[in-house]
DNA sequence: GGCTTATGCGCAG
DNA sequence: TGCGCCTAAGCCA
């Protein structure tokens, strides 16, 4: 489930439950074998996430690089580890814990300008205190790109992928199709704000909530997104069908009743 | 058991 | 703009 949430939860794992002595990294599935051998019995420093990446600091300029891209996913549990199932790309054992990888779009090492030179070309992470919501702005602001690709473009913000930048759209009432230029600040703001809030809800409870009270964020049943894969369905809202579209390769939910602006 | 879909992204053309 | 990567889960029969 990767969206920027799910990189900075499973850095704080990381953190948590593999910090302190050494590690075993190894490769059951083969592909990050020449990797693995690189790092195997180093320590962990430092694990930390950067939009959809996450870096794992491992000392003497060896940084591992994950991308989840569409269907990587992990598993971290208390060891003893089982043997692997299926292709575990990458296996981290520590003392208490280990980490299973699979499926990743990206699983390296890189040195440290290697990593310096990846996070340059990112915009800021709306769940990273040294985010600096400005310099999304100024790119935004310059740009006759609709909202809905400028959104998904990880060097305008980090983080934000197909789930969130539908919802937030809905959310602040937003046409999908408004070049950027045509945003107002106060508007752009407002957005920033509920991203930082929306990605910490998700990185505290794993999943993505974005309904407001009043529209069921404690239900249990029934739909859990204002538009997100509810294309027909009716609006929470306004009860107008959901829309969808194809949009920078993803698909694209909004409400074209309540999103006009 | 097969088919479709998925919270992503780089690359060819 | 469309394809390919890569794995798992949900749905159908």
């Amino acid at each position: 489930m990767p969206e920027g949430h799910t990189l900075h939860r499973l850095a704080r794992a990381a953190q948590r439950r593999l910090k302190g002595g050494p590690l075993r990294v190894t490769s059951p599935q083969g592909r990050f074998a020449d990797g693995a051998a690189l790092v195997d019995g180093a320590t962990l420093r430092r694990a930390e996430a950067v939009g959809k990446h996450l870096f794992l600091d491992l000392g003497a300029g060896r940084h591992v690089h994950v991308h989840l891209g569409l269907f990587g996913r992990t598993t971290v549990a208390a060891t003893p580890a089982p043997a692997p199932v299926g292709a575990v790309r990458m296996r981290i054992e520590g003392a208490t814990a280990y980490l299973d990888l699979r499926g990743a779009t990206i699983c390296e090492v890189l040195t440290r300008a290697e990593r310096a030179r990846l996070v340059a070309r990112l915009g800021p992470d709306p769940l990273r205190r040294d985010a600096d919501p400005d310099r999304a702005w100024t790119r935004l602001s310059l740009s006759s790109r609709p909202l809905a690709s400028l959104l998904m473009d990880q060097s305008v913000v980090s983080g934000v992928g197909n789930a969130f930048r539908a919802e937030v759209l809905c959310r602040h009432g937003l046409d999908p199709y408004l070049p950027g230029s045509h945003l107002a600040r106060v508007d752009w703001d407002a957005v920033w704000a509920d991203l930082v809030a929306l990605l910490r809800d998700g990185v505290r409870t794993g999943r993505i909530r974005t309904l407001r009270p009043e529209h069921g964020r404690s239900r249990r049943s029934g739909p859990r997104h204002y538009v997100y894969r509810r294309a027909g369905e009716p609006c929470l809202v306004c009860a107008e069908p959901v829309s969808v579209a194809v949009v920078e390769g993803r698909r694209l939910y909004w409400c074209a009743s309540c999103q006009r602006r």
